[in-house]
DNA sequence: AAGTGGTCTAGACCACTAC
DNA sequence: TAGTGGTCTAGACCACTTA
């Protein structure tokens, strides 16, 4: 991969954008890996023949997208969503004081079977696909919280395994990652006021009728391509949602 | 105003940073209105003696945090958070088959009180300050679907009455925007589930004890200044709670 | 000390909008 | 045509990390 830009831009795209793209290809081909450094700035603006201010915009739409990440003095990394920061990006519950806690997680339930309609809707896809569909529990300082039923194509998790899922060492989206080169980089929630079915009630340890949140989410890796599909059942006594506008601020 | 930002920079604070506020500054201050055009860039950078890059970069946060507006060819202007795109960034409920409706709001309640401690420690006021505090019903595509309560601060809302808020033209934010300057740019909520009390299932029509969403919001200002809080009590029955996570893409 | 990204400059030229 | 923001350059110097 060599890939000096195509050299001629008669497109009238501006310079900046076709370095994003040529970073981007670079990416998707395997060029650079997850954690680790892509060439430095000097390097990248020879390379593609521009300078290097309109190679830093080009990086900093990256680094936006949270696709790359800088870090001054070392260089520029190939993203890894996993525990530390990126986790509170998705994972929206807390304590009602506001503190934070990482969840453990129990696999209740795991199969494969042929989407329904609305799954198949959510996830964009054909009739007869199949998906596997899993259940976690999941407990935050010792209170059991949430209880999550998710749904992933198989197509994209191809030969995913109940003991792969029991056994994973890290986060649900970065095992994604790790496993199957999937990265969830946007999701789309909706949430409504439901009351707990005895199922759901025997999980959270709550009486059948007790008021519980459903969320529901699709989530997406690069090009909106929807990857996973899950409701979150959250008991919502000690514990809340919360939901940030990330815009604002000064 | 002159502000030709302080000269110095002993902080070590990044020049484009110390431009950023005076801007915020000169916004705050009223020195530029709504919807109106600020100074060209090469004014600005000429004002507070920087490049035009410099400048920019600044600008290019402001635009970035929904602040200010560019046009190419026409200048960059102060945001307007009003009806049309804008509202749906703070107003997240729609009908679960996606439709999005603007409310109708019918004013139930209005009073002067003392704030207690809960609203003091939201709006970060202090012993024995005085909020006005009213209660909306709205209602979308004729269904009662949310009880706002909203608590103001008197000191940001002088004089605020009954029939000001009755009788206003447009939305409630654009509403604090024209009448009293102050702007809404980034809100932060927290979402539980609870059961319909007798007057909340009164006003929505629902029987007491079904499920509804209390949505809990503090909105603020520029300088994360608060200047709202709100419980929003909603009935999921055919509508739901939004949360969309902008930062992805490509 | 060497190498990285972060800031900042002082322009040039282009694309778009208004008059 | 004049004025606006948008892109792009070719550097200089600073702040931070690693060895």
């Amino acid at each position: 991969m060599t890939s000096t830009l195509s050299q001629l831009s008669p497109s009238g795209i501006p310079l900046y954008q076709q370095v994003k793209r040529a970073v981007l290809a670079a990416l998707a081909s395997g060029e650079w890996v997850q954690g680790e450094a892509i060439p430095p700035e000097k390097l990248l603006a020879e390379r593609f023949s521009v300078s290097i201010g309109t190679l830093r915009k080009a990086i900093d739409e990256l680094e936006a997208e949270n696709i790359l990440v800088r870090h001054q003095g070392r260089g520029t990394f190939v993203a890894i969503h996993s525990r530390n920061q990126h986790f509170f990006r998705f994972f929206r519950v807390v304590r009602q004081d506001g503190k934070k806690a990482y969840p453990e997680t129990e696999l209740q339930r795991f199969r494969r079977v042929r989407a329904n309609e609305e799954v198949r809707a959510k996830l964009a896809l054909g009739k007869g696909a199949f998906v596997y569909e899993f259940v976690n529990l999941l407990s935050l300082n010792g209170d059991k919280v949430i209880v999550d039923t998710i749904a992933v194509p198989e197509v994209l998790f191809r030969d995913l395994t109940r003991e792969q899922l029991r056994d994973r060492p890290s986060t649900l989206y970065s095992f994604y990652q790790e496993m199957f080169g999937i990265n969830v980089i946007s999701t789309s929630e909706t949430v409504r006021a439901t009351l707990a079915d005895a199922e759901h009630a025997g999980w959270l340890g709550v009486a059948p009728g007790a008021p519980l949140l459903s969320v529901r989410r699709v989530a997406y890796s690069y090009n909106k391509l929807p990857i996973e599909w899950r409701i979150s059942t959250l008991h919502t006594g000690r514990y809340e949602y919360i939901s940030q506008d990330t815009s604002g601020g000064s």
